[in-house]
DNA sequence: GATGAATGAGTATTCATTCAT
DNA sequence: GATGAATGAATACTCATTCAT
């Protein structure tokens, strides 16, 4: 009963993610999305009641992959090789940068609505950030790293290395080999 | 003597760089700019005639003034020297880290001069991001730093320093010292 | 300086008033109004940033324009008298009665200024209807009329008589002298 | 012997009443409508090719079943009695007011058949219109009413009563009574 | 120079209606 | 019959840009 559907969430979600790296966000409207979609504009309105919400629950979706991930390492590895794992996934989840500036474009005609998912995105992220920064300080605390470096700059550095553009040249994971071995080593030539 | 001049190139470029910060690449368009500067819109067409070519001469300025603090760095000192040297700037230089977005963002209607201005600010950008390298390679030639790592790893990092939000709680000198603390020892506890 | 103006809000008001009378609140939209004023459409948002706005503008001027003239009636004639002159006041602004129904309609993406609007707009008509029931209430009470009849039925009916599409057939003033003739006498023929 | 039938013109009929009722002529669509009814959408194509036939066959059902009442008024009676009925029947009918409006917006793909019922519906609308200046004549003819006031004035006012809001909360028998007690006798004290 | 006014082109969204199962 | 899915056409709105004074 009823034609047969042509199109899926998943099909969009994975158009949007297209989009978004390679038009940024400034791509992500309707119509391109129709367009890639081969699909009528309106459409996309019987899957998503506004752009808002196809942003949001790209979003969410994306976010619980990458959280379903981080709940998956193992909590009793040596907080270093826990922070290595982080990074990893980080590095798997790249479009999750645009993630923060999206957070701030919010602008739903359902203000409520927005702000609501809005601050729990935020609750998302910052769940894993913190993640990050518990590990960091137990690996102070347990002497594997010093404390004279801010915990948080080096959180930044590892949320923010998902930005780089050599990430596509080298892959993800030798990326994080060289970067995490720089992290703990240093470029100091010591042989 | 005609009317008098209310306007300077430099009081748009400041507003600019205030929007930009303020609302990201998002909010500037000629409406906000102009009502922050109190003139009339179309009155900027008479300094910019479109807003390609306004945030392309914004961006032209700030790598400007950029690469003349970078060309100040004193090229007889040690690489690891000189590499912080520049990472000081970079931090100095905060709002460069939206040239990048901006750039894939350009798409005049005059695709012509939107390549052009394109590759010119590219050539800009990449003879800073070239110097850098030139350094990283030195400092591993001249066996200070380590062989084991790539060079444009490290340069992105450097580069992207500029993202960190807390950039402005610890204050740029400081951010620098521990971040180059990083970079050159890790964080591996030796003591 | 600046270009001639060719359009003032006045010009936007009469052509709304005109759609309003020939094609009912469905017909108010910007293209209707535009093409009937000759202007682009997104001119009128120069003068109106959205459809309510301009709704709530028309409403206003509407109603302030009554509520001038009822504000001129004098306050020590007999109740009836006044009674009288405020209903030719409410025939000669017919497109009132569409505020009624405008007000239900309203219902803007910024919720919280249509409220605002609203309330406000209704306070005004109210003070208008409160007045009316207090006249009767004074015709009652001073013995000129009768005291079995509910007095907001007399109220409805003055307040609806401006829905009459006759109004225009028999002219307003010998509407209002036939229409208080039989408030006040009746139908029955006493001769 | 198929599917069995989930839902009858009458059903539909129902809800579309009730939506008139409660959010006006504005909220009358298939999307609300099928909601309601909890069927899909395009299952009301079944039952009425298009959404001016469904207002079309809502009206004429409407229409028919008041001209029924009205028919069923003794012709006998004397005219004052009759109009009393006839203002009784209207007053049950309140959502009758909406036909007007419905009447002027009706726009149909099929123009020939809009028109055709659009006229059709006026027909049986002014039937009753006649109906009631016929007997506002005799009133007068036979003496029990004046001449001096205009028939269609009185028309307009029995007619356009049932839009009166303090209908709900006086019911409609009282308003019927106390409307006619002044239709009739006037609001002066005589006692 | 400066600017108020006008506008065109583009996107968001809604809803009646058609299509295929 | 019934319906889920797709869609086109229409409107709301924003913003860069041009025009005339």
């Amino acid at each position: 009963m009823g034609r047969k559907k042509v199109l899926t969430k998943e099909d969009v979600f994975t158009v949007t993610g297209e989009v978004l790296r390679e038009e940024g966000l400034h791509g992500v409207h309707f119509k391109n999305i129709s367009n890639r979609l081969d699909v009528g504009r309106s459409t996309l309105y019987e899957y998503f009641s506004n752009k808002d919400e196809l942003l949001l629950a790209y979003m969410k979706q994306l976010m619980k992959e990458m959280n379903d991930k981080v709940d998956d390492i193992e909590e009793d590895l040596p907080p270093n090789r826990k922070l290595y794992r982080l990074l990893l996934v980080l590095l798997e989840h790249a479009q999750l940068h645009q993630i923060d500036r999206m957070i701030r474009d919010l602008q739903s005609s359902d203000k409520h609505a927005a702000m609501f998912y809005r601050d729990e995105l935020h609750i998302d992220l910052m769940k894993t950030y913190d993640l990050m920064q518990k590990w960091i300080e137990e690996a102070k605390q347990t002497g594997i790293w010093k404390t004279t470096i801010d915990s948080s700059l080096i959180g930044d550095l590892i949320f923010h290395s998902i930005l780089f553009p050599n990430r596509e040249r080298l892959g993800v994971e030798q990326m994080a080999d060289q970067l995490f071995e720089m992290i703990e080593y240093g470029m100091e030539d010591r042989s």
